[in-house]
Order: structure tokens, then sequence, then C-alpha cells
RNA sequence: GUCCCCAUCGUCUAGUUGGUUAGGACACCACCCUUUCAAGGUGGCGACACGGGUUCGAAUCCCGUUGGGGAUGCCA
């Protein structure tokens, strides 16, 4: 393939991006960047009643924050959008309305002037029947004319043919076909004059050249109208690949209700947007052998529609969780510094330097799923602790705990504070003491943390310095006995 | 109801030309490491929805059943 592959992600600017948006968003780019192809971006604002004021800012801020740059589209190119604009659909009106008087002159499309109550009836007798049948809408000529002269609002229908089989060579399913019979007409011109996402949708894929069209599986049923109208517009038809769909953990289409879909609930949860993306491009697709950890450009490298699979996938927060994780681990310090140093003014813990955080980061990266996690289960690296976990207390603080506590402190004061030679000194008095080190080691770490759990004890104490360990000792003491 | 799509461990999936002890990852469990917790290592648990064909041989091809999902809007 060329570069006159070009695929568009077109959104409805309904409030914000679906994760299930987002997969279809990154499978165009991924196709697009891997052919040396266009990444179009089309808002599709037909529906006025549904218009959401800064949907179209949050969609493109989502898609922005996740690395998918679009070459066409609003913005995508500062103050030009690109060749074949405009890339929003309410400012494409006139393409529309010719087309549909096109398909109205060449009896491809007729008007209809039935009422919403008319079309209620048709439907239930339609379901009542069991008629496998197209809904039987049309109106005998002399009716609509009359209609027509008493000023009846009407709306552009598609009149499909009878007795054809429509199919279509999708890239990811293979032959896909439907009898016409059982196609509806479809409204293409709303009453108020704005096309349907049918009508709109093709004029615009033709208008843009997009070579394919990769979209959710929910359009699969649609597909022979869209064939319909291709053919009656004289278009060249473009390639199909329907994605499969994204799924709640019960297996109904991915939906709000039962758990985040907006890309930006994640943003705010503080994901990665790698880890996102990463977790998202598996849902459908992987690269035939065991890796799992893709970036960006690597997903590009590898991304074939060819193996994109062709059943739904469950939406799996633990997995991505675990993506995390692991892009956490990889980060450069300097880069999660930033993340902590607000989270820590936040609490009002004060000022740490550079090297300090770089050291508590260390300890605590492979204990986390997020930076935010590090003040919250080590807030013992920025405050003394104010209480003492009560099950390790009682396990660990012994009747003569606090002694010997003490006899620790005491020896420990003005040496080295060097992991391994605190080590030394507290393996060296255990041995004095006749005790297991477990003995120095458990307390001191209650002491220290109030926690029983955390990074390796010495390493700890050392990022922790002198100071605070010493006292922190002391007041354990006192406080527990 | 009707039409379309789908069907491998709980989840994401490998399996692309029929022959594998059906592989990996997440999660879970155990052990090792660590006198903590993680991480890591090792091992374990765990699947071809069912029934017929075709074939020497089927997770893989065909048919049917069942199950799930989607569509059926003057939403996209």
């Amino acid at each position: 393939m060329s570069s006159d592959t070009r695929v568009r992600f077109a959104p409805s600017p309904t409030g914000y991006l679906h994760v299930g948006g987002l997969r279809t968003a990154l499978y165009n780019y991924l196709f697009a960047r891997k052919h040396g192809g266009t990444f179009v971006l089309r808002i599709e604002d037909t529906d006025r009643k549904r218009f959401v004021e800064g949907a179209e800012e949050a969609l493109i801020d989502s898609l922005r924050w996740c690395g998918l740059d679009f070459d066409e589209g609003p913005g995508a190119r500062g103050d030009e959008d690109g060749p074949y604009g405009p890339y929003r659909q309410s400012d494409r009106q006139e393409l529309y309305v010719a087309a549909a008087n096109k398909l109205l002159e060449s009896g491809h499309a007729y008007r209809c002037y039935r009422t919403d109550d008319e079309l209620q009836q048709i439907r239930e007798e339609h379901q009542a029947n069991k008629s496998p049948g197209r809904l039987k809408v049309r109106l005998p000529e002399e009716e609509s004319a009359r209609r027509a002269a008493d000023g009846m609002p009407s709306v552009v229908r598609l009149k499909v043919p009878d007795g054809e089989t429509l199919s279509v060579n999708d890239l990811v399913r293979g032959e896909v076909s439907i009898s016409s019979d059982i196609v509806d007409d479809q409204i293409l011109l709303k009453s108020d004059g704005f096309p349907t996402y049918h009508l709109a949708n093709v004029v615009d894929d033709h208008a843009m050249k997009i070579s394919h069209v990769i979209r959710g599986e929910e359009w699969l049923p649609s597909m022979p109208k869209h064939l319909l109208l291709y053919r009656a517009l004289g278009y060249e038809l473009p390639q199909f690949a329907h994605l499969p769909l994204l799924l709640n953990s019960d297996r109904s289409k991915l939906s709000k209700r039962q758990g985040d879909v907006a890309v930006e609930d994640y943003r705010e949860k503080s994901f990665y947007p790698e880890a996102l993306l990463n977790f998202v491009a598996f849902l459908g697709w992987n690269p035939g052998d065991d890796r799992e950890m893709f970036s960006l450009d690597e997903l590009i490298e590898e991304f074939s529609l060819k193996r994109v699979n062709k059943s739904g996938a469950i939406f799996n927060l633990e997995k991505l969780s675990w993506f995390n994780q692991q892009y956490l681990r990889e980060r450069p310090v300097a880069e999660t510094i930033g993340q902590l140093r607000p989270l820590l003014t936040e609490k009002g813990w004060g000022e740490f330097d550079d090297a300090y955080l770089a050291e508590v980061i260390e300890l605590m990266k492979e204990r986390v799923t997020f930076p935010y996690e590090i003040p919250e289960l080590g807030s013992y690296f920025f405050v003394d602790p104010t209480e003492y976990d009560e099950k390790t207390v009682k396990k660990r603080w012994k009747a003569e705990s606090g002694e010997r506590m003490t006899r620790l402190a005491e020896r420990l004061e003005g040496g080295s504070w060097k992991a391994d030679d605190l080590e030394t000194v507290f393996k060296d008095q255990a041995e004095k003491e006749e005790i297991g080190a477990g003995q120095f080691i458990h307390p001191t770490r209650l002491a220290v943390s109030g926690t029983g759990v955390g990074p390796s004890l010495y390493h700890m104490l050392e990022t922790l310095g002198e100071e605070r360990c010493l006292r922190r000792i002391r007041k354990a003491t006192e406080v527990l006995g």
C-alpha cells in the first residue's frame, strides 16, 4: 500500500473519548503510519440534539494526550486543517443536500411523509407478524403528493431495491453478505435538513478519499446501506474493516455505568497514556508471539489488520494496571519526581530535594502501580509516623523491645549510615544480646515507619538518614514502652 | 421477533497450509529469594460450548444446536 492510504477516525462529539473509540482511533492511526498514509480526524456532529459544548476540544485533547496526532482535521496543522476540509460535518451541509438531491433525481431516494405515530405502528406490526422483510414505510404516490401539498414535514429515504445480495469483503471478517430485502429504507436527510450518519459518512469518506474504513463492529449491519449509497452515488468502494467490540465484564458492549469508559477518567487516575495505549492495542490484536510491551512506534512497526481478531474483548482493569506498573518501573526517575512533588506539596509535607526523592522512588516503585501510591504507602519518608499499626505492634513489639531499641539506638548513633554497615551493626548487636536479628529488625521498621511492611529495612534507614531514624526510634520507645 | 457477527483457561490471547504433552500474559495458589511487603525465580490451577459429519487423523474444514453480542432511531 502506498501513500494514498487514507483512513479516518470519525467520532461524534457527544462528551468524551470512549476507550472503545480510542482503540478504533489507535488502529486507524497505526494503519496509516504503517503504510505511510494519512490519518484524518473528522467530527461527526450532525445531531444537533446531542451537541455538547466543549466535547470536540475534550476529544482532541484526549487523542493528543495519547500521542495520536492526526494529519488532517480540526487544528491538525495550526491554522489550516487540511486539503479536504472542512472536517466538521456541520460545515459540510451543502455536500449532503447535493448528494440527497442527486439520489432523489436518480430515483435512488424518495421523500417520506410518514408521521412518528405511523412509523411506530408499522414497527409494532412488523414485529408482531415476525416478518423478516423490510419495514413497509413507502406511501402511495398520491398520498405523498397530498401530504406534500399540505406542507407536511418530510425526510429523504433511501429506496432499497428488492432481491439483491449485498456483500462486502471485510478485511477482518471475510465476506459478509445481507439480502437487500431485509434492509430498511434508511433515512438519509432528517426533517431538519441534516444528514444522518449513513449519508454523511459515505459522502465524506468519498470526498476525503478515504481508502480504508476501519470502524467498530456495530456498523456491520448497516454496511449494506452504505454499499447501496456508494453505488447509487457512483462512488468507488473503499475497503472495510469492522473491529470487534470492547466489552463490559458481563460481555455487553462496553458502557459507562459499569465502570470508567472515558480516556480522561484513566488520565485522571494517572494511568500513563503509553500503558493505556499498549493495553488497548492488545484488545483485539496481538503480534503473534509472546511480546507484550510495545511503544507506539513498535506498534506501528508490528501492526496488521490481518492479525485483528473477530470476537469482542473484555476491558480488564487488572491487566491495564499491570501495564501501568511496568511502565512506571521503566520511567525516568526525574519524571516521577515531577509527579511526586506536587502531591507532597498538596499534603503540606514540605520540601524535599531531588536526590532524596529519587532514592525514595527507587525504593518504592517496585511496590506500587501509580506514583501517587508512594506518598500513600510511604508517608513515613516524608513525615514521622503518628501512629503504629496495631497488628504489627502486637506481633513485633515485645515487652523487652523498648530497652533493646534504646540500646540499639545508642550504638547506632554517630556511626556509618550506609545500608551495609547498618546491617552489620544490627547483626552484631543481636549476637551480643544472644537473640535473633529479627528482634531488632521488626521493631525498628515499626518504630521508623509505623507499619510492618515496606522496602528493605537497611536501605530504608539509609535513605531516611540518622536523625530521622534515631528520633523515631526514641519516640517509639516512649509511646510503645 | 427479524437480520448480522462471534465462540480456546476466570480474563486477554497463540494456534494462520488439519498431526502440539493445546503455548504465553493477567489474576489466583504454593515454594524459593527476602527475618517485612513487593518485585523476581520455579512450579501449580485452569480452556478447544455441544452434536453430527469429512479424514488414517479435527481446536483447526462442513452442517446443525446452544450460548453470547450487535443492529433493528429523524443517535452515531
